[in-house]
DNA sequence: ATGAAAGCGCTAACAT
DNA sequence: ATGTTAGCGCTTTCAT
């Protein structure tokens, strides 16, 4: 299939003509070329019959495109990653474009890696989740006027592309919903980070709090693994025992909060309300179903794409587009009305007042 | 970052000696070359000063090497194989592989186009969930002597290299299960398809249900979209309302299950009991906790590494290697043994006899 | 309207 | 032990 290939030239051969006029007919560019219509028959005949394939590695060699996009984030299991994945690579491959990925499990070093690679390979494009601290590395690949497209998260200060959601009026919105609600004691679960959208949306949650006059309870959790992290979620449930509802401020806290809370007996929706920010498939399934911050995945790949074929397409670099799309807050059981519990003075306090 | 990069010539002229020599040199075959340590150190020094990169590119083009490995399957978004994905780009980048991949939505058109496509680009070897109909395609490239690992299913009776888990046995298991605790009409529900690994799993399920004397029964949904798919599922479970247990194929048939069964208000665990084929994390999570059939990611992913490795290194594709795992029955409360229900005789009868 | 030919950067067979 | 050089297949400038 792969050994026996033609080339231009034994088009050309066969066809009694240049390689010259061979590769402007294949490429379209024949009636800009002034080629004459029997030639364009002739060439484009043989090359269907022979089933000629240009060889996209000269091509590429010859041009310094690739057609290829570097997609880099944390880790492409993430179901936030893969699903930005999913249609990042159905928009790319409607535009003849192909994606390569890797993740950097965050770190600066693998990021740094990765780019390099990615930019050895001459990627035409990158798509990225920005690890910490790979700032000046992404900087170098943005003034080499290279497309680059940052998502999820941006680098504060600095002009680049971005598509990015509302992070701190999604948060907002959450924290309100449940002082709307009945809550009061509103804790944030998120992790120690630098994260520009960890950051904004932390800093949403600390605004509804303040502003509806309530204590903000923020536990930043330094992430080293899954079970730590399962651990330090449930110390900090179990020492603030005032807590009635908690906003996860990604997935994979989300699940490591669930199971702390299943190890502390905490009934969700009873003893204590939650809010996932991502949303994932089954949360709507759990009983009671899981209240989320839904991005939308389709809409923020479209977004990067968008700008990508049209910095790939006019060859500049200029004016940054900055994309900030909206989200959608799914509520559901768990974050239902409070009710009042049963140690505190029910009904007939309220009765009497 | 791009433009002004030197080449391999740059680096001979600065040093007085060929291009062969750095050549030699840099892809590590000066020892055996016969370079002087004068010449290697001297080389080795101006590259590192000089931060010379090789063109990929050219060297592609030269080599027919791409370093690449075409990842295919049916959506990257699915957990299953975004998790196979993250482990293979683990693997391969080790190995200074980079991975392209695409979705073929388990269409015969759009897998042979992204086929077409990787192979006009060149990719070393291809990692492949064999969508429906493209058996002949996938042949060709076989033959054509580029590294091909199946995995998920496989062509029956065709030779080619493959990393499956043994479905067969798997369903029987899960099936076993049930009829241990107490389950007798253990419903089956899979997609309406030619994937061999949803016939195997059909397959090992029917025969631990034959086995136990019990009647088969097997749901095939043609699988149309998810609401479809959800109500079609619904109406399965209404139609055969003296079924108490259900064994689901796959991990959206899952999620479209817990759909259905919250349709008919069916309370798991307790009205009905369910195993799903694949493992989720959340899965564990529910209350009531979902039993499941896990299968090993990084395994996979580690002996489909292992065969490409091999394959790429030795450059022979004879005596095709045939891996088949072993899955995890991961045993939760979704399964648990059979409550007597209400309508049936309670205690009583037990005591009594 | 068409063709000749240079050259992208690299590898490796073939000198010496 | 090291250098010379011929391409790989393509695009594109410059002739004609």
């Amino acid at each position: 299939m792969r050994e026996k290939r033609l080339s231009i030239t034994d088009i050309a051969r066969q066809l009694g003509t240049s390689t010259t006029t061979v590769s402007f007919v294949i490429n379209g560019k024949a009636r800009e070329k002034n080629i004459s219509q029997v030639l364009i028959d002739r060439v484009e005949h043989l090359v269907s019959e022979l089933n000629y394939q240009p060889n996209a590695l000269a091509k590429s060699f010859r041009t310094g495109k690739t057609m290829t996009i570097g997609f880099i984030v944390d880790e492409i299991s993430q179901p936030f990653f893969s699903g930005i994945a999913k249609y990042i690579d159905e928009k790319a491959s409607a535009h003849g474009y192909n994606i390569l990925f890797s993740s950097t499990k965050n770190s600066k070093k693998r990021g740094g890696e990765v780019l390099q690679v990615f930019n050895e390979r001459h990627v035409d494009a990158f798509i990225i989740a920005l690890p910490n601290g790979l700032e000046n590395e992404v900087r170098k690949v943005i003034s080499s006027e290279i497309p680059v497209v940052l998502f999820d998260r941006y680098i504060p200060g600095f002009e680049s592309d971005y598509v990015l959601i509302d992070n701190e009026n999604s948060a907002a919105d959450a924290a309100r919903h449940l002082i709307d609600n009945g809550y009061s004691e509103i804790a944030f679960v998120t992790i120690e980070t630098d994260q520009s959208q960890m950051l904004d949306r932390t800093r949403g949650y600390e605004k509804a709090i303040h502003t509806a006059g309530l204590k903000p309870i923020v536990k930043k959790i330094n992430y080293q693994g899954k079970s730590e992290s399962i651990a330090e979620i449930a110390e900090f449930l179990k020492q603030h025992s005032q807590i009635d509802a908690v906003v996860f401020s990604c997935n994979y806290l989300t699940m490591d909060g669930l199971d702390a809370m299943r190890q502390l007996n905490l009934k969700i929706g009873e003893d204590i309300a939650m809010v996932s920010f991502d949303d994932l498939e089954v949360l709507k399934y759990f009983v009671p179903s899981i209240t989320a911050i839904a991005q939308p995945l389709e809409e923020i790949a479209n977004q990067i794409m968008e700008i990508l074929m049209y910095r790939l397409t006019n060859n500049t670099n200029k004016n940054k587009i900055k994309t900030v799309l909206a989200t959608q807050l799914e509520i559901r059981d768990s974050s239902q009305f409070k009710k009042s519990s049963d140690e505190v003075q029910p009904e007939a306090l309220t009765v009497g007042k």
